[in-house]
DNA sequence: CTACAATTGTACTATGTAGTTCAATAATGT
DNA sequence: ACATTATTGAACTACATAGTACAATTGTAG
């Protein structure tokens, strides 16, 4: 019998949670090892038998989250098969953003917009993320023309790109702001442009 | 003959924009007192005293980037007054990115993707930029209502809003894929749509 | 020149930071 | 039981950091 890899590190997984949610909160460079440490109850010599270094931690907490994106365990849903889905998808991020009080932008543009030349392991790790979400958006308007339900002149895949532009803009925004008026305006024109390319 | 407070502080204004050109560059957390100084030149009792703290500093820094963008020393053109205008306007942003390899981000957006709760001052000084740039875009589209030149339906500070969320957004996805292909479709759409209000 | 304020250089303190060392303990296979 | 490996606790190192103290120097006005 073939042992697995154990995948149970209650240690591990609390460190990458609680580092997920600092990293959110106030950014990579604004958060210590010893304050992760402290908050998931966690001891040093835990920290660095499990990472290599807080660079390697970043990036395992990126790829924690890609897999719970590909599996859709994240309260965004990225199955966007209607007007519907689409309309859901881009409020559910006005939602969660009013939930942390406008306090908070994305996730993952937080830690993007830290990034310097040079660190293109965290930067691929994002880009994977920003890729797989912008494909969920790339599908659905490309099956909208196949089924014949776009203009004939629209490029499925720079829909997408716009949806995503919005949708990082908006977040980015309305956390400076605390306030998502200009993220709810920013989505509302991008809705009526989208919904005007239906034919 | 009273004496006007004298406004030449060489090494200030050094300390100031070097500060500036690596919170662009880094940001704010990854940029310490130290290498600001070594790269303006400077000593530790020049920079407190012109500063009370490291956050008078991002402050001063603001309020410098404030004074430049309203006396349109900025190399971002702010006074839009035709479509051909907004045109530029967006486009700059791609051509200033590229200009830095697609490197950077805004600098302002920059600076407040790390805000975190209490650092009030700091998101005040940008929000006052930021409806400043917000208001150049309103009052082309307001002037365009005036002008009968839109439809009835559109609200103009919406639109102002949209143009914002695009760019901020736009110049974000263009540092982290360190490239503005996304940016520039984003772009093209936001213009398609934005010209299909008009009447 | 002289007094006084503006400015700067140097050395310093206290604390935070990433990362290491290593012995102690727990778990596992035979 | 035993050896081996996985895991953890605690103290530690080396360095970076924000901010201070204060004397030395420069500029300026009478």
């Amino acid at each position: 019998m073939v042992k697995v890899k154990k995948e149970n590190q209650p240690a591990r997984l609390k460190i990458i949670q609680t580092a997920f949610d600092l990293f959110h909160k106030q950014g990579v460079n604004a958060t210590s090892v010893d304050e992760i440490l402290e908050k998931s109850q966690a001891g040093k010599s835990q920290f660095y038998y499990y990472f290599k270094n807080k660079e390697d931690l970043v990036h395992s907490v990126l790829m924690f989250f890609y897999g719970q994106l590909k599996n859709n365990e994240l309260p965004i849903n990225n199955k966007i098969e209607s007007w519907k889905d689409l309309e859901r998808w881009f409020y559910n991020f006005v939602g969660m953003q009013k939930a942390m009080n406008c306090d908070r932008g994305c996730p993952i543009g937080t830690i993007g917009s830290e990034l310097v030349t040079g660190q293109d392991l965290i930067r691929q790790d994002i880009k994977l993320i920003f890729e797989f979400t912008r494909n969920s958006l790339s599908r659905f308007f490309h099956g909208l023309k196949v089924k014949g339900e776009l203009k004939d002149s629209v490029d499925p895949d720079v829909l997408a790109d716009f949806c995503f532009t919005v949708m990082q803009g908006g977040l980015l925004v309305a956390k400076i702001n605390r306030e998502s008026d200009i993220f709810e305006n920013s989505i509302q024109q991008a809705l009526a442009y989208l919904k005007s390319l239906a034919k």
